[in-house]
DNA sequence: TGGCCAATTGACAGCGTTGTCTATTGCCGG
DNA sequence: CCGGCAATAGACAACGCTGTCAATTGGCCA
């Protein structure tokens, strides 16, 4: 096969298909001024020879690593896997590869920590999410290195930095416009923890279809949490010993709503006939827990997709980069999934 | 700081050192043979000049990608979570990174899909999850092309390919002795589906507890399982209406756990009061129903870790690699998590 | 028919490391 | 006082690809 045994190189290549190195690498590119004959003998002799260009090489040589980095804190999150879901099948299909590090967001070392990633891997792009995203110090590292990066769902968008991430207002006013559609009128929020942004979003979009449909919402019946099941279940507690009851929950987190269904259990309850409790996020529990529940699916994957996407199309002349500061920042489509924790009253 | 402009190589710091580059090169890859005095130099002004080799010129002159490979197929499961955490972490102290890879067990192009990992990226060692590490034609590929593996849970032990795996034997034994310790005697096993090793070995350990009691295990107590939820609520509906309840359930990993757990709950039955359930796995929803589940930790990240060393150690002649047949196969010691779903009788 | 342009192709110099092989140095024994 | 050997250091050629720039071809117009 190749001229000393190991696997077969470009010249390899160009000696079996008659041509020289460099028109092969023209092919390989998808560079223009190559005919079309030459095009078609050169993927054949690559076929045949099962030829895959070097990446160090490419690398080397071309300046671009084909390596798109993601960055994560919590890697039990399913947030975390969708996204790289998302990304590693997107890298597969443009020709790039995710080289993934999980960095602690207070680590003291996280500078050398990137510094390493960032100028022994030269990665094309990085990927971070939260709460990565909204680091000043992660953002700095990487704004010096020059290295493009996507922000999954970050606190707030910052100029001239693409990102990426879902509709929150919109998704908690749907949630909340089923509830009340349901015959619904004292409907319970609960939030999620102040420092993050996530939790202010979801709370105006209950606000929002409440007061869409003339009704104010009742401080009795918002009640703070942390994002978490025991806070959740805690937040319940309270809210369902209250003299009158509410008869909707609307946990604005999965793991919350969780807390909630098994506090409802506790209390002898019976979810969603005497209460009804909606999610959000769409965590792999809510389908599984008695009675699944209802929630919103973020389109994770796709924004994966879309972030690698972003940071490709910067390098590749014959993908549209875009160009001002409003396709910087994308939202893409989320989706209502009605299971059997919500019920008409 | 650089000759021009760019991040410094290793001309500038040789120059800046007043050394030549193959000097500066022997202190970075910790070769012998550099005086004290030359290396401290060395060092210092690699520190100064904030010097990182850079990936692809080493991978290409040197033959070592200081790449690991992570193949998996479900991205969601927290098994693959915990690899991938305990992975990049030693991959980190150890100077590599970690590439991960979404593969279908059984898509058509998976040949394909490996080569152009392989052949492109040249990783120096490759992880296989469950099911892939039992995929015959990944691990053919993978042999054809040379590139180090280790398989982690495998089904069955390879000769000559390094795996690491916790011991489920001796697991299944010690949860099935907590609940004969407990008093129980008549404990129910949920099985596992018949195609994975883990549902054979968790049945024999539960088994031989038993036999090691002087109990047999009673056929009416055994009930096959799907390792989901809605197997295991299915096969507690039908173990918890038998005529003689048992007093406890020993399902073999956590999501059927937590289906016995609804079906409990379901039937009107009070964990642990009335019902033990023990599960395995402990997965990350374990600790957070109610009750709280008791369960088996594996020590996957552990296991992350070891696979990451015997792939390096291959590689570097200061670390021990693997010699004999028996030091290819690893087992790591798990965890009891004995929490609240388990009570004596 | 000669000249010129566009289309296509090729020669060759890097890219930043590591591996190999060859100096240089300092010290020891005879 | 000199040969020789160990310890240390350097020169230089790969590694496999892309970028630059020059060369070749064919067609078309005047």
């Amino acid at each position: 096969m190749s001229s000393r045994g190991g696997s077969p190189t470009i010249v390899d290549v160009a000696r079996e298909a008659g041509v020289s190195i460099k028109t092969v690498s023209r092919v390989l590119n998808h560079e223009p001024g190559v005919h079309e004959s030459t095009r078609e003998q050169v993927l054949k002799v690559v076929e045949a020879l099962r030829y895959r260009p070097k990446q160090s090489a490419r690398s080397l040589a071309g300046g671009r690593s084909f390596l798109i980095g993601l960055l994560y804190y919590d890697p039990s999150a399913i947030f975390v896997g969708s996204v790289q879901q998302g990304a590693t099948l997107r890298c597969r299909e443009l020709g790039y590869h995710l080289v993934v590090e999980s960095l602690h967001n207070d680590a003291p070392d996280l500078r050398q920590q990137i510094d390493r990633m960032v100028l022994a891997l030269r990665p094309d792009g990085m990927i971070l999410t939260p709460p990565l995203c909204d680091n000043p110090e992660v953002l700095a590292a990487l704004r010096e290195s020059g290295t493009p990066c996507v922000l999954m769902s970050p606190e707030r968008d910052l100029v001239g930095v693409p990102s990426v991430r879902m509709d929150d207002i919109h998704a908690a006013e749907e949630i909340t416009n089923l509830l009340l559609s349901l015959g619904h009128q004292r409907i319970a929020f609960i939030k999620g923890p102040p420092d993050q942004s996530a939790s202010g979003l979801r709370y105006q979009g209950f606000v929002n279809a409440l007061r869409a449909h003339g009704l104010q919402p009742d401080p009795e019946l918002i009640q703070p949490g942390q994002f978490t099941f025991a806070s959740g279940r805690d937040a319940a507690h309270q809210l369902l010993s209250r003299r009158q009851r509410p008869t909707a929950v609307f946990a604005s987190n999965d793991d919350m709503a969780l807390g909630v269904l098994a506090a409802a259990q506790r209390l002898g309850l019976a979810v969603p006939n005497e209460l009804s409790v909606a999610g959000f996020d769409d965590s792999p529990t809510a389908a599984l827990v008695w009675p699944p529940l209802t929630t919103v699916r973020q389109p994770v994957a796709e924004m994966a997709r879309a972030a690698v996407e972003m940071l490709v199309s910067v390098q590749r002349p014959d993908m549209t980069a875009p160009e001002d500061e409003a396709d910087l920042h994308k939202v893409l489509p989320h989706e209502l999934v009605v299971r059997d924790s919500t019920r008409a009253r």
